[in-house]
DNA sequence: CCAGTTTACTTGCTTGCGCAACAAAGCACT
DNA sequence: AGTGCTTTGTTGCGCAAGCAAGTAAACTGG
């Protein structure tokens, strides 16, 4: 009786090694070298940076803290810790949330909105010169949906 | 008198965004996840998984130090630690440098290969579930190239 | 309207990692 | 051989992040 059959069956291709293996050393060194561009040119980590940006794109500029958690990819403790320093610097601001006043909303400040767009131009330069500038001739648009599948993770069990 | 012309000159193209962004949200994600599957299905971080690799690939099965880390991009002494971690795991052990009583090699152990076989088609099928299995319809050879040229990190400075 | 449960966040503890300071071995030039 | 300089690795310290336990507010069923 035939059994069904795997995805794939043995070990994989030189192609797909090529490219996990490619794809593996991205994902190790490339977030180092933003994070350290981030910080030489314009003071900020690029995690910090990230959660600004996705204030400053919410309506109202404010988040709920499990929103921004999830947008910005981090535990909910982390993110606490986070936006504690970012309000230590005056970028954030924590207010209760209206409607369930067990949460609390994270509101980008006028400083933080400035900080954001000063450090806006470094982000671009790195972007393109680490990534972008390094794609050339790869459908772009069909990269970009394969990535969101994977980061998309259906069927969280292995 | 015009000046020089930048490499490109406004914000990002919509395509460009998408892409930055999802792959963004992959670097930050995946790790995660094949970490998890590792440790779930294996009992292995990702980290200690791929130094066990870069051994078994190595001549001897064995690297000096620095040349370990580099490989698995870690800092020195984050592979000083890690190693050490391995070792009182009895999966690797250090032994002197031959030609050079300054280094240290990292050797794979016979416990620490059959611990990586058993760990491997774990990280095989985490590696078609995750990934590959979601890049269908991409051309793998010219994404590793691109990929490539994004870890490769010519002109660190910003 | 009052337990018991669920949800939203915070805090204590641990881990992994990087940087800077150190020890030890090699090298270079006299 | 001897004195400095370089290279290789390890250790002290600090930081960011996750998990688990705690607190407070909101729902839910009697």
């Amino acid at each position: 009786m035939s059994r069904v059959t795997p995805d794939q069956p043995g070990p994989l291709s030189a192609a797909e090694e090529a490219a996990i293996r490619a794809l593996a050393r991205v994902m190790s060194v490339l977030p180092k070298l933003m994070d350290a561009d981030m910080r030489r040119g314009a003071g900020i980590s690029l995690t910090d940076y990230g959660i600004l940006m996705h204030l400053s794109e919410a309506p109202g500029r404010h988040m709920r803290m499990s929103d921004l958690a999830a947008a910005c990819d981090l535990s909910l403790s982390g993110m606490s810790r986070a936006v504690a320093r970012l309000e230590s610097d005056g970028l954030v601001l924590r207010v209760r949330c209206g409607e369930d006043a067990r949460g609390w909303n994270a509101v980008l400040t006028d400083t933080g909105f400035a900080r954001l767009e000063d450090a806006y131009p470094t982000n671009l330069v790195s972007t393109r010169r680490r990534v972008l500038d390094r794609f050339e001739g790869i459908d772009l648009a069909a990269l970009a949906t394969a990535f969101d599948r994977v980061a998309a993770d259906p069927d969280s069990d292995l």
